[in-house]
DNA sequence: TAAAATTAGTTGCTAATGCAACTATTGCTA
DNA sequence: TAGCAATAGTTGCATTAGCAACTAATTTTA
């Protein structure tokens, strides 16, 4: 790999890449009054995936540090999408579950999520989207 | 593009890589005790390029919000790396300029980044650097 | 079995993000 | 030229991010 390659910006371009997708995610859910936003939508999903699981494993699963997680469920919980569970078994363990409005929630936005990934990658191969996943998954593995 | 193929999660894998990437910078920078944010960094170095910019023209070339840039150029004013000149032409424009500390903070900085472009892209070729920056322009120009 | 270490989760703090609303200045136009 | 639109930047607000320090409960170990 030549210097001039490495003083390349990859970082500065997945940044820029990404927040365009957040962005026009979060712009399509307040077009279309979801009233929810795109890390919200992450964990709603996950939820609705696993059913009932802790605050620990969904950080895991979304790659995000467990404070931020708590407090996103925190919102999530207010806007009665959510709810919390003690666990008798081993008392310090939360478990997080959809309500019914949660669900209906994923159901309701689903589509919406659908159709911007399309939109985002029209045009594009499953092939690419190969080169995609393994360029990053590389990338990920040799950071230490 | 297959509906198997909408519905795997690119989103989600951009933002656990560039979140991956990121911390590993932080801890980078702070266990060098550079006393710098990755964004901070960011800046600094499109400074040091542009050596004479608005924060308008900043945040066009940062990806960034005005607001954003606005905010981050506060804390490097405050540390004494940046200084704000208000325009005699325009008096709504404010030049931004790094310091000589400024620029010194760039050259000492600069190594450590390299370094960690070279791990990151490790094992893979130039090829990869040109189709990772490919799809992520294609997906960038995809999004209205 | 008592003490130490580990685990789950929360709270405080600082930083980055982006929208809306605001001030100040400049450019355009009727 | 007076008035309106556009531009540059800041401030307020809500959200996400991650580290450190904390509480509470459980597991390990001496």
């Amino acid at each position: 790999m030549t210097d001039t390659f490495v003083s390349n910006p990859s970082f500065f371009k997945l940044d820029a890449t990404l927040k365009r997708i957040r962005n026009y995610w979060q712009k399509t859910f307040d077009a279309n009054k979801k009233d929810i936003t795109v890390d919200q939508w992450l964990l709603i999903e996950n939820l609705y995936k696993h059913k009932k699981i802790t605050h620990n494993e969904l950080a895991r699963l979304t790659s995000k540090d467990i404070t931020t997680v708590s407090r996103i469920i925190e919102l999530l919980v207010k806007k009665e999408l959510v709810v919390r569970e003690g666990s008798p078994q081993d008392r310090r363990k939360v478990y997080l579950q959809l309500t019914p409005k949660g669900s209906d929630k994923y159901k309701d936005v689903r589509p919406l999520v659908l159709d911007m990934r399309k939109t985002g990658w029209s045009g594009l191969t499953e092939h690419d989207y190969t080169e995609l996943t393994r360029i990053l998954d590389a990338i990920y593995q040799n950071i230490p």
